[in-house]
DNA sequence: CATCTAAATGCAACAAAGTTGCAATTACAA
DNA sequence: TTGTAATTGCAACTTTGTTGCATTTAGATG
């Protein structure tokens, strides 16, 4: 099921027995976004709204029901909407001067994971692929 | 520069200015692995010959040195020896029971590596390649 | 091999991130 | 409208990561 508004995030919440709140309806707001976000970006946008133990709680079980995704750019982890809300992208960052640069071949990774998933029988929910490094700009200055 | 040994250490760090210390042995020591592992395992390890403050020091110059990987497993990041000395792998994580299968499939990743990372002259260093979803069991014993 | 010094360490104190227990509140089914 | 299980906010706590500084040490130099 997607979640593209309240409606359908109540859906998903109610078919497995929990309740749409307040506080859920804001933790859904904020995450929508076109960038994943940090866990104190949420909580600085929520505040007044959402209680910072409520925010972890609500992503915590966002996660659980495959609503957000967690992913992994540079040092620290974001939060998204997952795949079937938001595109997901993949990107490579320099190390050196931080630029990211998003990765097109969405469907070369996807045949690739399916293949992968398909040899062990495995049902894949959310998939990361990073590549760091030194774009061509850092790559050429590289003191080494 | 490979590290695999200690004398291969000093010269890594002695070509940039830095100490071999006994400190820094030490921290290599825990690091030899067959899995990546947390900050915690190898503050642990290390307690009495190492300080957890210069274990986090240590741990930011091998990243920097390109000795260590900062990869992500499930929630958590965990340390590993880099790619030059231990063969670094995939994993499909299963997010019920928490059983995780190793992708072999590396010829095909490094392909899809050095296409995309050619097309933008990019010098790619390391590379994260995870994927979560419901292993074969968990998949059928599903409740949803 | 003794000396010198920048680099590195350990400690204490702090800051940030995440967790737990519990009493008060709220969504929503009947 | 009411009853109640689910959810929330708060306070207190643990874990994880960082900073400043006085002391120690690796290793270059004579």
């Amino acid at each position: 099921m997607k979640v593209t508004n309240i409606q359908s995030l109540k859906n998903i919440l109610s078919d497995k027995g929990y309740k749409l709140t307040k506080a859920r309806e804001n933790t859904f707001s904020a995450l929508l976004s076109p960038e994943p976000q940090s866990m104190a970006t949420l909580i600085a946008k929520s505040q007044d709204k959402v209680d910072r133990v409520t925010m972890y709680r609500n992503i915590d079980l966002f996660e659980k029901l495959g609503i957000v995704n967690r992913i992994y750019v540079g040092w620290k982890y974001k939060l998204e909407l997952s795949d079937n809300f938001m595109d997901h992208h993949h990107h490579l960052s320099c190390l050196s001067c931080g630029k990211v640069i998003d990765i097109e071949d969405e469907q070369h990774i996807n045949e690739f994971i399916k293949s992968v998933t398909d040899k062990f029988s495995f049902t894949p929910r959310h998939h990361q692929f990073e590549i760091d490094g030194f774009c061509n700009v850092c790559s050429k200055s590289k003191k080494s």
